[in-house]
DNA sequence: TCACAATCCATGCAAATGCATCTAATATCG
DNA sequence: CGATATTAGATGCATTTGCATGGATTGTGA
């Protein structure tokens, strides 16, 4: 706990607002998007991802919330959400009974496409057009020190 | 309205994402600070700052919004909890029957800087420690494309 | 000037979030 | 084994957010 009592330079508080305001702008256009398409919020992006890249379409409730950073109590709600749509379900883990797998369905992994067609041209419009690949590629390596 | 169709890159993507997630942490660990020493929430900050260092300590709510990104909605009532505090006070704004002041108070000023000891050490110690000075001169001004 | 549009801010209501806690199951340690 | 702690996930409740709309005022154009 012993803190450095340093306080933050000039350059440190931009970049943290930077990435503050950068984040919320860029959040705030992609969702409008989405939502202009009729797709649900990009937390179910997310959420299905990580299910549809996951070995049988299928994870632990810890394991989604640990790739998303959602809060266990949110996420728990979200596949409450996203099973009500029939997007995923939830199966007994056999191996610990307190445990449950979240299995993306069908439904599930076409909806995820769909908004995939919505979110990469999004993406590409307000992040990739502004950016070369090497200033693309400069900032995931600086925040990368953040992860 | 016509559309770049291209599909984002790797690395636009990866930029994309890490802006996301540098900010879901971030921001966490900061508020969790803020939290753990009793303060209120950094939103709270952002209102008080800006109304601190305007002329007279007062602005309009849509110049709040403006400097903030906050909705419009969420900065009334943000306003209200506010008021309720005695941080701020409305006052009327007499050349616009629309318009109001937002005014700060003694006791706002003072929240304020008591924040900004605990936020700055925050900042600091999750951000500029982890930066030189010209890392995050990059950053904020890769991350100015998008303000 | 008068009807209509636009602007500023507030608010009712539904949905999502945060927090604390709960249940159920498993792990640990005497 | 038995008591206690820990873990996974769900949930009740209060707060906050999002969305749509409201009320009040000002701007605009015929």
């Amino acid at each position: 706990m012993s803190e450095n009592m340093t306080k933050p330079s000039e350059a440190t508080t931009r970049a943290w607002t930077s990435i503050m305001r950068a984040r919320e702008r860029l959040l705030g256009a992609i969702e409008a998007e989405l939502k202009a398409a009729g797709m649900p919020p990009l937390a179910w992006y997310d959420v299905l991802w990580e299910l549809a890249r996951a070995d049988d379409g299928r994870l632990r409730p810890y394991e989604i919330e640990e790739r998303t950073l959602l809060a266990q109590y949110n996420l728990s709600r979200l596949i409450d959400r996203l099973e009500g749509e029939g997007l995923v379900r939830r199966e007994v883990f056999a191996e610990d009974g307190r445990g449950r797998w979240v299995v993306i369905t069908e439904a599930g992994r076409q909806l995820r496409e769909r908004m995939w067609t919505v979110y990469a041209k999004s993406i590409e419009a307000n992040i990739g057009c502004r950016l070369t690949e090497s200033e693309a590629n400069s900032i995931s390596a600086l925040l990368a020190r953040f992860l």
